[in-house]
DNA sequence: TCCATGATTGTTGCT
DNA sequence: AGCAACAATCATGGA
């Protein structure tokens, strides 16, 4: 039973249950662009290699809960609806169901910190010039062994060895 | 026609 | 040490 939520579930509301304090400063849109001319990728002459930011647990499970909302909600269009009802639940899961995702999050973090070395190098191999690093300080790139990656990806799943148990905090 | 926005929280990076 | 911006998504609106 959906009970009241439901489509109209979007709106009014969020004071009900939390007033979410501030956007932490008025809320600065997703992406900066600071040209229009500027789009996400086109040209990219920015930096196509440089690597995202991982995801972090939130984005994980927020995944995940997107197609579980979309296939509830298939009427919901609108991402704002997805990104409110997943963080009002994320706020419910407790941190033993946040683990999964925060120990995802984690792995990606480390490949990000993988991808940021290889990225950081081919910054260094271009930008290598006369320009003086005046702070190599994050260059400290010794070899080039880039492109290596390791796909070791095992685990996952859902299979928790540990059988520690849950704790219900509170 | 096409980019930017909206909304969530977390994490990263810079100063 | 803290703040600011950005990570995905996707339909809709404004230019």
């Amino acid at each position: 039973m959906k009970s009241g939520k439901g489509k109209g579930a979007v709106k009014n509301s969020k004071e009900s249950l939390k007033p979410v304090d501030d956007r932490r400063v008025g809320k600065r849109k997703a992406a900066a662009k600071p040209d229009k001319s500027n789009k996400r990728q086109a040209k990219a002459k920015k930096d196509p290699n440089k690597p995202k930011r991982p995801p972090s647990a939130f984005f994980v499970f927020l995944e995940e809960f997107r197609a579980t909302f979309k296939k509830e909600n298939p009427n919901v269009k609108a991402v704002s609806a997805v990104g409110k009802a997943g963080g009002q639940k994320w706020k419910s899961m407790s941190e033993a169901e946040k683990a999964p995702y925060e120990a995802k999050a984690a792995k990606r973090k480390t490949e990000y910190e993988k991808l940021m070395n290889a990225y950081n190098k081919k910054q260094a191999s271009t930008a290598e010039d006369g320009g003086d690093e005046s702070d190599r300080s994050k260059s400290e790139i010794n070899d080039e062994d880039e492109e290596e990656a390791h796909q070791e990806e095992e685990e996952d799943d859902d299979d928790e060895e540990d059988d520690d148990d849950e704790e219900d905090d509170d």
